[in-house]
DNA sequence: AGTGAATTGAGAGTCGCTGTCAAAATCAAG
DNA sequence: CTTGATTTTGACAGCGACTCTCAATTCACT
């Protein structure tokens, strides 16, 4: 024991290099996620409070704020920041459909990756509450400047130029219906298909044939 | 005297078939918005409350809420819903692109013919405030499905399918950031050709030769 | 163990917004 | 002009998201 100890002087077990801290508030994170997704589940998105969800996540609703800004935030995902860097990273002679379709595939395992439920109670959410959908534009818009960034780099232009920004945020504006669509067809297409067929659009016009 | 009064029973002078009831109405709402325009460029807009706007307005706060429904749509212009039935009645032959050029314009010189410096403030409320941008984002895209109608009429296509949607809402998302780039670049262009630019771009994409 | 730092909980407070209800203003008729 | 119905208004109470502060607890390191 005192081998053990002597040897791994902080971390016990299985988690190698993470305090107690750290798995603590990753836990209490978790809870109050899983908490809110099930209240959302059995009364709706409205009627469920910060209140219930600190409750049933076992801490003070100050916590839940601590973690997360705004309620919406806590039923959307965070993890497509570092997906944006990606795309930055990207040979520079792709066309850049095809490193957009790249992350946005990448995003949609990352989210359909988990738990499948979830990712489809977090669409209809987003097709069915304007607060979550607004601040999934926010944050999607926030992102705008980088990805106007790369478009620009590609094709040669000012980032700063009307055209890349229209072309960027319509490119945030459409990719951004796949959602909704995806929960109004009963999730019965493949998401991938479905981006295929949304950056399709931008090629194509509207009016793309049919396959 | 007496004549006067028997020949105009109610109605004064001036304004022909309104009450006194609708007059003041629209006095009210007026007073509100003016309220509300003169405190943000006082104080900005996150600093301004809806009880400060009541009593520069001399109204009670629930006048207010009576008036507009959010605080952000004290700010935002409501005349754009009955231009999108214009966009509806639009000649069928016609190409959408010409048909949206036609009624963005509109858009344009109805909010730029009344007050100028009011039009400035709101796009530079738009570009800054999260809030509003959200609110004219949900306005617009709950006009979606009438857009999503025309264009599908246009190019025979339902309005329902992806294409139709993730078209409808690029041209929602990209035509928006006019507002924000008019306010970012001082406000030297002209709205009526940053509209025809924007518009190029689902033409020809975002690397459109300059003129 | 004991010190220093980070995390938490409790409480009060602000603001947007919703509802109710009675008072006041306006309108229509006699 | 007075009466009675209708509409508009203001005062009030209340809810929920969110912020801030401060003391108590918990963890990390020696």
């Amino acid at each position: 024991m005192t081998t053990m100890t002597a040897l791994h002087p902080t971390s016990p077990a299985d988690p190698p290099q993470l305090g107690l801290r750290e798995r603590k508030k990753i836990k209490t994170r978790e809870a109050i996620r899983t908490a809110t997704y099930e209240l959302i589940e059995e009364q709706g998105y409205d009627a469920t409070t910060i209140e219930q969800i600190a409750d049933r996540a076992e801490v003070s609703p100050s916590t839940v704020f601590r973690y997360f800004p705004t309620k919406e935030d806590i039923v959307l995902t965070d993890e497509y920041g570092p997906l944006l860097e990606e795309f930055r990273d990207r040979p520079a002679d792709e066309p850049w459909q095809d490193s957009l379709r790249h992350i946005t595939r990448r995003a949609i395992g990352l989210g359909l990756g988990e738990e499948p439920e979830i990712t489809r109670l977090r669409c209809r959410l987003i097709a069915e509450v304007p607060a979550v959908r607004s601040r999934l534009m926010e944050s999607m818009s926030a992102a705008g400047p980088l990805l106007a960034g790369a478009i620009a780099a590609r094709t040669g232009r000012d980032p700063e130029s009307l055209e890349v920004r229209v072309f960027t945020m319509s490119l945030i504006g459409g990719l951004m219906e796949i959602f909704p669509y995806w929960a109004r067809t009963g999730f019965r297409d493949d998401p991938a298909d479905l981006v295929d067929r949304a950056l399709a659009v931008y090629d194509r016009g509207p009016g793309a044939e049919n396959p």
